[in-house]
DNA sequence: ACCTGAACACCGTTCAAGT
DNA sequence: ACCTGAACACCGTTCAAGT
């Protein structure tokens, strides 16, 4: 009648010795689905099955889906590469952990998609800003304008991620957008139609247009700070 | 044997002349849902239910959720009051055309968020952002510049509804934020602390953010363009 | 041509029950 | 304390069948 030795071994079937729960491995089975099946893969059912238990004992270390949705976002970010003070310009450090910020998400699609609708307080998400404001901080900006430039530095960044990656995931959105703007009338939109026939005949790519969204703001913030 | 009469009259309940289906009636029923239960109203489901008939009878009209998001963006973005070319200053004209998209947004809270995450080519969206393209064009600025600076405004504007909007919805997501902004340690995330701290001392209303916004972006581009 | 019922394959969240 | 089964109240989309 005493309990045999075997019998916790057969209960953990053919699997690699299932870890136990835990809020870290709930994320980063998260963030694994999210990177393999983009915004579709992020479901408490999901990671549930990808961690051979129900969907109610997600619940004992996380919230809701918007509370994990924002410690995954955190976890996205971990890939964030910040410069080391002595390495350049703060205008070139800020540009390169943009760039890295940029990186992160093109990295996950989902992520980018997670960046845009929800706000992270996690450790990634705050060095990251925390090292934006020192930059502008160091290029004399007030610290409300450094508080709203960073928003706005940061929100440039996501959306130019977030197309580039819904460009991926939903194949040819761009494609079917561009189509639709060469398919106007001219004479009723001659703007969209200027503006639409320099798109296609200009030879930029992706990080030039970059490049030339972030210099926009920096800009606008130094002209408004002198 | 023949039927009669009354069957018609029997079958249409106690509803008001129920109107046929078209695709007109189903995106303003759902814009009427957004509007009343925010991006939780919209749904296929519920439409079909508002409109008493089945979910399926949707797709004669509609190819999928995303079109009809797209249909119902468009819809939202109707209330847009275009100043008319002799009411002021190109800069003036951009800033209230700007704010008629910002006050538009703010009237429906879940347009905010489609906006944020869907594209419209329809004449409401189409007429808008030709607008802005003209005004542009009046100040000066090359085609090139004014593709990508209204795309800038734009999703500035949009952002700072959808902040907004899911302040109203999720109640006190920002509140919460803000908490855990005072709780962190001002030795690890310096420039965060003295942010906040400008951020609770000064006494600034959404608008003279929106306004900040725009000018940044604004005098950015005139000063690459010059 | 238009509409419907019924089904398929999903969701987030709760809660009583077990260990 | 932690985990589970089962249920509740939802989703988008398809498709054979009816009118």
């Amino acid at each position: 009648m005493t309990t045999q030795p075997t019998r916790t071994i057969v209960s953990r079937r053919a699997r690699p010795a299932k870890d136990p729960l835990s809020r870290e491995l709930i994320v980063a089975t998260a963030l694994e689905l999210l990177q393999k099946e983009g915004s579709a893969g992020l479901s408490m059912r999901k990671i549930a099955k990808a961690l051979d238990t129900g969907p109610s004992s997600l619940y004992v270390y996380v919230a809701n889906m918007q509370e994990l949705s924002s410690y995954v976002l955190d976890l996205g970010l971990a890939g964030i590469a910040l410069p080391a003070s002595d390495a350049g310009s703060w205008q070139t450090r800020l540009f390169d952990a943009l760039s890295s910020y940029l990186l992160a998400l093109y990295d996950a699609p989902g992520v980018a998609e997670l960046a845009l609708t929800t706000v992270s307080v996690g450790p990634h998400a705050l060095a990251f800003t925390e090292y934006l404001l020192q930059c502008l901080h160091e290029g004399g900006v007030s610290s409300l304008s450094a508080a709203w430039g960073v928003d706005l530095l940061m929100l440039y960044a996501t959306s130019v991620a977030f197309e580039q990656s819904s460009r991926d995931a939903r194949g040819t959105t761009i494609q079917t957008h561009l189509a639709a703007m060469a398919a106007l009338d001219p004479q009723q939109y001659p703007r969209i139609a200027s503006s639409h026939a320099d798109l296609i005949s200009g030879s930029v790519d992706g990080m030039e247009r970059f490049r030339w969204g972030l210099d926009v703001i920096l800009q606008g913030i130094m002209k408004k700070e002198g």
